[in-house]
DNA sequence: CAGCTGGTGCTAATTTTCTAGCATGATGCT
DNA sequence: AGCATCATGCTAGAAAATTAGCACCAGCTG
């Protein structure tokens, strides 16, 4: 029953579990990179080391080092992260954080984009009978 | 240029902040109540002084006790909380996060909530000529 | 082989977070 | 008035996070 998304990281360790996740995985020389208040390269490895105890990392042996990857399948964090911003900034609701979405990212969208994001809610509506 | 809403906060300075984002504003007493592993009530005040002193949230007398409230606006948090989750976990693409979305909240999206997204999107498809 | 380079494991120490515990002042009640 | 309650301000200590610094091993190069 361990290794909520949501729970008690430090700052260190949240920024660290970020960066795997946006690249899937990572060496330690990696993330410290992905970092742009980089510490030591010794403290990142060590803070790798304490996620792995804690359970929220896990290494591969990939060619001669080593590259970490979180537990906690990408899905399932998605899901956690997304249900957590809409908690706090939206009160819940969905269509506050699209409206939100479509504001932060607006000059990027593509018209396809935005089809595929109509199509998707048509679908929606269908499932909800 | 200070005030980052991503950086350099602590687990529970996160976490208050998130409550306080949640609630607008909020008593000592109130946000510890709402932490599910609140601490004691002297470590919530410590740490809203604290994060008074970091210049994140500032107090105001109402009635007899103080309430807390963040400095950055919720609207502009609120951008920085989505652009952030878009891009640690859905490439910075909107509309991924879209369908994550959907999904998190199906069971609970009212048809008129889907129609009102729709109509969003395509807004924003006319906008976007 | 001798010396780099770039990785690892581990430990120790500093810094920050996190917490509890007083002392104080205002309010309300009997 | 005396007392309980609930707020505040402040301080000190324990616990955890963050960091740097070795020592060691493998591979490569001159």
């Amino acid at each position: 029953m361990p290794v909520n998304t949501t729970v008690k990281l430090s700052r260190r360790e949240r920024q660290i579990m970020d960066i795997l996740y946006q690249h899937g995985k990572a060496a330690a020389s990696d993330v410290r990179e992905a970092m742009d208040d980089a510490p030591s390269y010794s403290a990142v490895r060590a803070m790798l080391r304490v996620l792995e105890e804690k359970g929220h990392v896990k290494h591969e042996a990939e060619g001669l080092k080593y590259v970490y990857l979180p537990v906690v399948g990408r899905d399932k964090a998605k899901r956690s992260a997304v249900k957590h911003v809409m908690e706090t900034f939206f009160n819940g609701s969905a269509e506050q954080i699209v409206a939100a979405l479509l504001d932060v990212s607006s000059t990027r969208l593509t018209r396809e984009e935005l089809d595929r994001m109509s199509k998707m809610i048509d679908e929606a509506k269908k499932e909800g009978k």
